[in-house]
Order: structure tokens, then sequence, then C-alpha cells
DNA sequence: TTGAAAGCGTTACCAG
DNA sequence: CTGGTAACGCTTTCAA
């Protein structure tokens, strides 16, 4: 726990030559360069954390408030968590952890203490409560995902509506004339601000293109295992050619062996798309097609959101949509046309 | 953003008066410090955290190393850095998140900055490399987990082998001759410190008792929905008439369900304990009997650890051993005695 | 019960 | 290219 001024002593120079040394702020002579690190090598010295807050007006820390409601699913908010982490520290930044009860309070807290430069906001729901606390704050805060009412705030969050609607075009071009989605849990759909407009943009596209659409949820609840596999069966019965899947790993893998099981060929007898996932597709018993919604991606967008907004002024408030990009696994294929066992085109549901 | 000298301004009293006032470290007349809160009202007050870290010398901030290996239960380990932060907030100190590549390093970083108090680590490794490092820093470090080595260290865990012989023990006052543990993943068995332990405690007293013993993983990935199945089969096959469970919440589930379909009745068939789970065991279809490693107990615990290594000197190191609890939920019964289609005795696996 | 002032360990401005 | 020094905003000792 060596101090600055120890260094400076030990190297022979002041105490802010010492500090413009290690800053790179201002230009020093090699020599003294090399004898100021010396210093610092043998003290084994680490400026204050604490000093080094006060006197230059930073933490370098950013707050994440993530309420996790009870109906998120967890390992994908942890990728999420995991991703603001990493992209914090690459530009020397540490993420302070608000949570649960502490997610709308602590908010308040560390705004008004300067503990943190900037607040990123994970698990956002459709008319989320920090929406208006955010716009009551000085701290710029940066949205992971898109509340309803988003006026004035920046948010990032990839484009679900371009990815729905390219799903349903690759589709659509392949000649099939009846899709459907395996959406998400039921509850997803209330509280969760990108489920529907999946859905929508989905169900739009196709109607442009004329393609009849389906769609089911993964089931009431993230706990029901069958959910899935009756939602797939009914699509099935009802003359589906290519699904498009908007649902979690678990919900992924249930279709995949549902599929197996009854011995539909993929992409022979159906062709299939994930949307907006963001585990890796590439675990999957079967890989599939995909226009992937990756942690690493939003997280790094909006950490540099946060930095920008801390240059005061330079803010920019805004929907900052990442453009979803296509993985290709060959799980889709041509329609081959009206095979005999073809049923009768029921009602969309 | 306003400052202490502008409180202590608008309420007439000196700087230091408004600190004593806030902290409650001196006794103030009830006059002042009404004036002195109604400034802090009218002027919207709240101290600057990096001032108050840099003069109190302590930065309320506690760090938790968290690598989260490929092979850790994302949820159960979600569970436990949520419990982290809410014991920590009790006593007003946040927690900075160092993940993935920052668990290591980020201690270093941490503890030679001061930027946190003290440090809480997570998923602990048999071998952590966080033990011998832990040892060279001056930061207090509490481990929530027991790696091999913890010599000098200071660690909180549930005593997880009372727990599997207090299951071991409620089976065999029951009258089961035959038991069987369907452990966690192999990995886990390798690359994580309490499973080997629950499982040594739980042959080891089942042979004082005169116990025979079967043993099984859940398979050799988290990914394989399988290896239970066939886990419970084989040892069903084997005559196992009770089964202690040491796995994740969805093993459980598949246990259940697997049950369900052979029409085996619990207890009166088979009875069933789980070990050391950290979900809540009523969610699950059928609730069972458990010892349950409850987050919140640990965690508490090793905040009250790290926050007494603060006051110099008070620092003990050794284990923290939880005792466990039983909750009872009806899943056991007694041994019924041999039937008749009892399957000749194989040898332990 | 209260006040004055000396730190806390940096950063960054102003001089040279 | 380098040094002196005034902040940064609070806590806490010393004095009254």
């Amino acid at each position: 726990m060596a101090k600055i001024n120890e260094v400076a002593e030990a190297a022979g120079v002041s105490i802010s030559t010492v500090s413009y040394a290690l800053s790179g702020k201002r230009p020093v002579s090699p020599a003294t360069r090399k004898r100021i690190e010396d210093a610092v090598a043998k003290l084994g010295y680490s400026p204050n954390a604490s000093a080094r807050m006060l006197a230059g007006r930073r933490t370098n820390i950013f707050a994440l408030t993530e309420p996790l409601r009870t109906d998120t699913h967890v390992p994908t908010h942890m990728a999420f968590v995991l991703a603001t982490a990493v992209a914090a520290r690459r530009h020397d930044y540490d993420i302070l952890l608000l949570t649960e009860e502490q997610a709308v309070s602590g908010m308040k807290r560390v705004a008004s203490s300067g503990l943190a430069d900037a607040i990123l906001v994970l698990d956002v729901a459709p008319d989320d409560e920090r929406v208006a606390l955010a716009r009551s704050l000085a701290t710029p805060t940066v949205f992971i995902g898109v509340p309803d009412d988003h006026e004035g705030l920046v948010c990032v969050d990839l484009d679900f509506e371009a990815a729905a609607r390219l799903a349903v075009e690759k589709l659509a071009t392949l000649g099939h004339q009846r899709i459907g989605m395996l959406g998400m849990t039921e509850s997803a759909y209330e509280k969760s601000n990108f489920p529907p407009r999946v859905r929508a943009a989905y169900e739009h596209r196709a109607a442009e293109l004329g393609v009849q659409t389906f769609f089911r949820t993964s089931g009431p609840a993230q706990t029901d295992r069958n959910g899935c596999r009756v939602a797939v069966s009914e699509m099935l019965a009802a003359g589906v050619t290519a699904l498009v899947l908007h649902a979690n790993e678990d919900a992924h893998a249930i279709v995949l062996s549902e599929l197996d099981q009854r011995g539909v060929s993929i992409p022979y007898d159906l062709s299939l798309i994930s949307v907006g996932n963001s585990f890796d597709i590439d675990t999957l018993a079967r890989p599939i097609d995909s226009l992937p919604l990756i942690p690493a991606e939003s997280c790094n967008r909006a950490v540099e959101l946060a930095l920008e907004s801390l240059d005061e002024g330079h803010r920019q408030p805004g929907l900052h949509l990442i453009a979803p990009t296509y993985l290709s696994r060959d799980s889709i294929g041509p329609w081959v046309g009206s095979t005999s066992d073809e049923p009768e085109a029921p009602a969309a549901m």
C-alpha cells in the first residue's frame, strides 16, 4: 500500500510527474519514466481507487440494475450480466450489482451519491418503473432492452422485428406457404418487452408476403416440459412446413427431440429457424439456422453509449437497434410442394 | 449534488456537526439535528461516495469473484450471487462483480487499489487458484465453499457431510437396507468441491449402519436429459427402496416424472430425500423431504465474517459449517420388508 | 454540545 | 519536460 509520494521520492521526481507518467496525460522523458516505473515496481505501488475517484471526479464504476423477475430465464439473464462485466472491463470499468429490491432504490442511491458514473438497465419490462426514474436522474442511464415508452431514453437491443421479418422472408422465398412460430412462455408476452414485438413483426411480414401463420407459446410456465411438444404437434398437424423458434434453450432441445421421435427430418420435412436465441446454437443436438441475440454485442454497445454520455452533452437519446445476422446451419430448405397427405388448410390460430 | 458545506451553511452549523448528525457518531442536540435534517431535505443532500471512501478509509464495497466455469449450474449460481448482494446491502455494502477472466486478476486489482474492503469467493474449485492468492492478499477474503486446501482461510458452507449422514440415518431408521444416491453430473465430481464430500459421507455412514449403497451420477453432462432416467432405472432394478437426491432442479423433475410414469408411489414404493438442494423444493410436482443448501444462509454468514475481518485483528480463519435442517414433506416411509419380487442382491456399484 | 482544521491520496491547473 | 499546490468532499481529532 505504498502511496504516490513515496514513489515520487524513490524516483526523485515530483508527485505530479508520477501521476502524469502513470496516466500518460502528459509527455514524460524516457529517463524519468524509467525511474518512475522502477520505483513503482519496487514499491508495488498501485493508485488508491478512492482518492482517484475523488480527485478525478469519476468512479470508473457502472451500476447494473437487474430486478430479475420470477419469470426471467436465468441462464439468458446471466449471459447478459457477464457480458456487461466483460464489456465494462475493456474500458477499465467495474460493475456494481443492484438486484431485486435494490434494483430501483439502488439506482437513486448510486446516482445521488455519485457512486456510479452511469447506470445500465437489464431485465427491462414494457412498463418498467425505472423508465421514469431514469428520466429524473442526472446520471446517464442506458437500457438494454426497449420499454414501451422510451421517449428520451438511450436504449440498445437487437432489432427483433427485423430478425423476425428476415426469418419469414427466408422461408417465403423458399416457397413455404404455412409457417408456425413457437414463442416463449405465456407470461413472457405480458411481462417482457420483446416477445410481442417479435410475434407482431412475424405475423405482419407474413401477411405482406401472403404466407399463412400459426403461433403457439412454449406453454404457461418455464417448468412445463410438455407445452412445447403439444405446441409443435398442433402446428405440424395444421400442415406447417416451417417453424420459427423464439424460445429458450430448453425449448429448442425439446422441439428437436420431439421432431426426432416423430421421424421428422430437417430440413427435408420441416424447415427450422431460431430467432433471438442468446445461447450457443451449435450446442444443440442439431444446430439450426438462427438470427441470434448476442449478449456481448448489446452490452458492448450499451457500454459504449454509457461512456459517450459521460462526456457531458454528448448524450444521444434514441433506440440503438442492432441489425440481425443470419447464421446458416442448413436447417431450411425449399418446400417441395403439396404432398398426398397434406391436410386441409385450417383457420389460422 | 449539494455538498456538505452547503448543508452546514443552510443549517447555520459547522461541517463537522452535519457529518456527526448524519453518521450519529457523536450526540447532537435535537434542535440542531432538526435544522440539519431540514437543510438536508431542502437541498436533497446525499454524501458523496468517493469523498466518504477516501476520508473514511472504507469503500463499503465487497468484491465478488465468480469465474463461472462452464459446468457450473447457472440458476444455482445466480441464487448465490443475489444472496450475497442482499446480505451485503443489509450492512450497507455493495457488490462489485469480478467474473470470468477477471475473477483472479480482479482480486489483485481491487485489493491493491483498495477498491473493495473485502472479497467474497464463489464457485470454489477443489484446487482453486484463488486460494493461494487469498493468502497473499491483505484484503480479507471469505470463501463460500470449501477448497481442498483451506489452511488459514475463512470458509463458509453447508455441512454437506452432516446432511448426507442425516439422510442416511433417517432411511436406516425406517428400515431401508438398500439405498441409492443420484448425484450430480460426472464433471461435478472432479471440478467442484462438495459433491465428492456428499458422496463419501453418504457411503461412509451407510457402511457404519450396515446399509447397502448404490450410486449414479446424473449423466455426463447437464444437457443430457436421459442420464437421470437411466440412473434411476438401474437403481430401481437393483432393488433400492430409497433414493437420496443430490442433483439440480431439472434432475429432480426428471426423476419425479420417471417415477410417475412407472407408477412408483412415494413414499409407499420408494422413499425420497433431497440433499443440498438450493432451489425451492415446493415448486416440484411432488415436494420431497430435503436437507437444503440455503444460499441466503451461507451468504449472510459470509458477509458477517467479512465484516468481522474488517475490524483488524478479528480474523478467524477456519471452516464455518452450517448445520443442516431437515424439511419434511412426507416423502419417506418405512420399508415394508421383502416382497415377493425382490431381486437378488447384486454387488454394490 | 459544537467548531476549526488537519488529513485522506490523487488529479490537474498554473508556472517555469 | 517538470514542479508546486490547490482542489476533490468528506471524516475525525483536537480544542473549546
